[in-house]
DNA sequence: CATGAATGAGACTTCATTCAT
DNA sequence: TATGAATGAAGTCTCATTCAT
């Protein structure tokens, strides 16, 4: 159908552009926020002129929500199937499901995206919405839905569905806003590894901070190698 | 209310006008953030003339610096005399504190300096060292000095300090978040008691979500290098 | 209250601001039409900077209608004041409130504001109704009032109201665009003594073109100057 | 006319692409004026694409000249055509030429195009004089010799040539104005039926508004002396 | 001939800050 | 001190026109 692809044809350029400025936007909303990007900014970065951007995307709110639905409700279908299709224990899966999350989105420039979110929304009504519909609700069910899938098989004990989801949620996001906000900023500030939080996280949701005495668990190894 | 035989609430408003834009500021700027808040509105809401506010302050980010000057340090530093006075378990200190924090930082406006500082410290980057020193510090220190407390006392397994309080920090803060943005728009977002999630936050932190007789938990350690 | 107004002062130039701005705007307006009047150059005729017009008018949009309402609207009204307090045989009536539009209105500045309707009133749909609420209903009520004064005093023949109205209308409507528009073109076009035109059409309305046996008329030139 | 076998249509379509360009632009000329339209809507609704457009014709502003000439001449040239053959009462043919005039182009697309010349005439100055001479010039001879006629053969009185013409041309040129601006909005505006305006314009014409018994009808003559 | 991606000047509007009163 | 009119840089978005394919 197409021509042999020697150079960047205008044609190929054509097919690039929407991610190439997908790609510049995302950067810039992350570094700066959605108000305070400029939006030839963006076409400049993508390599494109102001009038360009406009080819693509209505404007820069839908620009925007271009960036969301790409790069992150797309992400969290993807965790949907993956814990659609899981069999295996339901703290395995949590912990799949969270790595995963942490992996491609939280540790990814789309992290920042949260931070955009939480500090514009009250400023673009239309975008709560959008976001509710797109991220929340897809997300809340993703984790909720997990628990629950323990609570049914008896791994996990009865706690109020929506508070732990918030609560699981809660630190990743937290720690996604910190990379994009503070943890971006040239000032010293607590070191910290995100794995190393990551886990910990993980831990202390399944078994608290008490001190106890140990007994028979699954062995963590086999359990992640069987996943992986 | 009226002249009366002299001036005096000529006099003291003219004292009181810094409080007066400060206090309009912080509503300001935690509704629309720092940016979108439009310094002739805060004059407006303190009930002086736009040029009145720039009599007292040199500019809006001073203005910003000043709120937050005013706003943060007084509170960390009573929950640090807080916990340098208690005595009981560690776990009970740390629920007070956590409460405490809810109460008086969290659920309050001021919770929603930490929207701003999140959302557009990269725009105004000597906002960032001048946060680390009196926000991040002084906070990390509270938590991270009880947790250590707790370890030393045996109440507590060994944790990694900073990821652990990353991880007790951040649901709090992050429904602080959470209730200056999402929250604050009307839109359906999954119902979520505070309380019942500060609750819910607690305990799954102290004894986990895993299913089993508190007498039989397993160590900590064993898991994390199963999984590491 | 004012303190003697010696020079120009902000107090003075603040009060003046509107109208040097609607005075600026209606030239504007009439010789470039609404589009294509850039709001700046408004300002800048007025002697003010870009900014200032905002202060004044909310929009470009807003400025149009201020015009037409200052412009065209006040005049109609009181052409309706003539008409509720005139007591004379109603052709008179009808002279005097086509003169009177004519000088105040068709022949000044204000006549190209029909131009401009006319021409973009599609393209600005809410303008419709302003414009209709504004000027077509009063006018039009003023005009078929006189008619209906006319023959209801058994001085005009019994003609379609509304339709009649249009045809006194028109002309007068016509002269306003064509000065305006054609005729404010450096271009032959044929020779026109308005006040001849004018004459002339109060002349056909009245009696018709068919040419007749002439009988008792009242005298004009009495009449007028009782009017006058 | 065809390539014979091969490519009847496309052949076809290659010669009509000018013709289908100039429809749409008038179209669209007449429902937005000639600024605020688009030359890309022009093209699509001729079924080309934008540079297709500019393959025909050097700008928008050569394209509007070419619709104007192409839609005007040789119709203000039928009619006078019709008016060189008529052999009746002078009264009669201003009828016809009336009547005629409003059903082949006031009440026609091209009953548009005036509007874009009063509208933007001054914006575009060399379009003036085009439009004068293609247009003004030989509709005003067309009624100005009719009425003429009149005169000479008896059955008119004597009236100001340019004055009258223009009394009698600008309720329907209004009329065609006011189909393609405010008659074309969906506000309230009030009822008036085309053909009754028409019939009563041309009676008021005629007949005049004064309610006399038709043989005691005085002259104009006296009547205007007393009026200057 | 035809396409349509790309450009960039230019329009409206906002708002932090200044300064005459 | 206090005011608020005024400024003008800056931001979003549009659209006539060009030109590589």
């Amino acid at each position: 159908m197409q021509r042999a692809p020697s150079t960047p044809s205008r044609q190929r350029r054509k097919e690039a552009r929407p991610q190439e400025l997908l790609n510049a936007a995302l950067e810039l909303f992350v570094e700066k926020g959605f108000s305070a990007t400029r939006s030839e900014e963006v076409a400049t970065r993508a390599g494109v002129s102001k009038g360009t951007l406009y080819l693509y995307f209505q404007s820069k709110e839908e620009l925007f929500k271009a960036v969301v639905r790409t790069r992150v409700s797309a992400l969290i279908a993807e965790g949907q199937q993956i814990a659609d299709r899981f069999e295996g224990p339901s703290a395995q899966l949590l912990r799949l499901l969270m790595h995963s999350w942490w992996q491609r989105v939280g540790n990814s420039q789309a992290g920042g995206i949260f931070k955009i979110i939480i500090a514009e929304v009250r400023n673009f009504p239309e975008l709560a919405q959008f976001y509710s519909d797109e991220v929340i609700v897809p997300a809340q069910r993703l984790i909720a839905g997990t628990l629950q899938r323990g609570m049914q098989r008896g791994e996990f004990r009865a706690v109020p569905l929506n508070e732990a989801t918030h609560t699981l949620i809660a630190p990743m996001l937290f720690m996604a806003l910190h990379k994009h906000s503070i943890g971006a900023c040239p000032v010293m500030t607590p070191d910290m590894n995100p794995t190393t939080l990551l886990d910990t996280q993980i831990d202390l949701m399944l078994h608290g901070l008490e001190a106890r005495a140990p007994s028979a668990r699954p062995k963590m190894r086999a359990t992640r190698r069987a996943v992986a």
